[in-house]
DNA sequence: TCTAGTAGTTGATCAGATACAGTACCTGTC
DNA sequence: GACAGGTACTGTATCTGATCAACTACTAGA
């Protein structure tokens, strides 16, 4: 993010990225993991892909917040068959996690609404 | 917010309002000042109002968006008539000011449908 | 007088996101 | 066989926005 360097120039322009999903990491993860288990570099690649390459969010963010996860007990890690070479720490969700999950995104759909009517607050758009 | 220190339990369910809206603070306030030129405490309550009392951006979050957005150029200060007693500061929306809503509207709307995929990636729901 | 509300401000601290760097393995190519 | 590049995971330092916890100062009302 540059948000401040360059201010009124170009300012929050594509500051978008970074900031704006702040906080919704854990829960676009428990997202992923809903479905199956996935390594971690795996998940990494589907949310990559899954904006197009538009939005990314960085592996040491997403490493961060498995470590957070598993650590409030929302996933479980495993390392996966190691056999073919290279090393995969799996993680599955838990129950717990589900329904963190659920209820996220239920304050998802909340903050989504109102930042949509501050954003409004007033009209003249 | 508590998000870590009540992780399996109630972990992120009331987490709802605080880091929730970060990165989004300087975007409300701007927009809250598009349709007239309001003092610190009066956007305030203007946010916290507008939400149902829901949600809250703390004062000091504010004031340091204030300060932010003077130091970026976004909105100039101004000392309100004090005849009547207590000191109120003004805050006005420039022209940049307004170029950068506009674009951080853009952006929050990208993001808004980038969560909403990431949410139901790979369904089901 | 005391309390509560309005109004503005500061300093310390927290936590998520990122930059950067590093390790290790595998595959394809010159 | 060396080397580049992709896969996969990790740690450390730093940045920054948000919050806590105060504080000053004025006003109105019980």
């Amino acid at each position: 993010m540059q948000r401040a360097s360059e201010p009124a120039s170009a300012g929050g322009a594509d500051a978008f990225a970074a900031d704006l999903l702040r906080g919704h990491t854990d829960t676009i993860v428990l997202g992923v993991l809903r479905a199956r288990d996935r390594y971690g570099f795996e998940i990494y690649k589907a949310i990559r892909d899954a904006t197009g390459g538009d939005y990314e969010i960085k592996e040491a963010t997403l490493y961060a917040a498995y470590r957070r996860l598993v650590k409030d007990g929302l996933v479980e890690a495993y390392w996966g068959d190691e056999s073919q070479g290279g090393r995969r720490k799996y993680y599955r969700i838990t129950d717990a996690g589900r329904a963190v999950y659920r209820r996220n995104v239920d304050a998802w759909v909340v903050t989504r609404s109102t930042i949509d009517s501050l954003l409004d607050l007033k009209g003249s758009r």
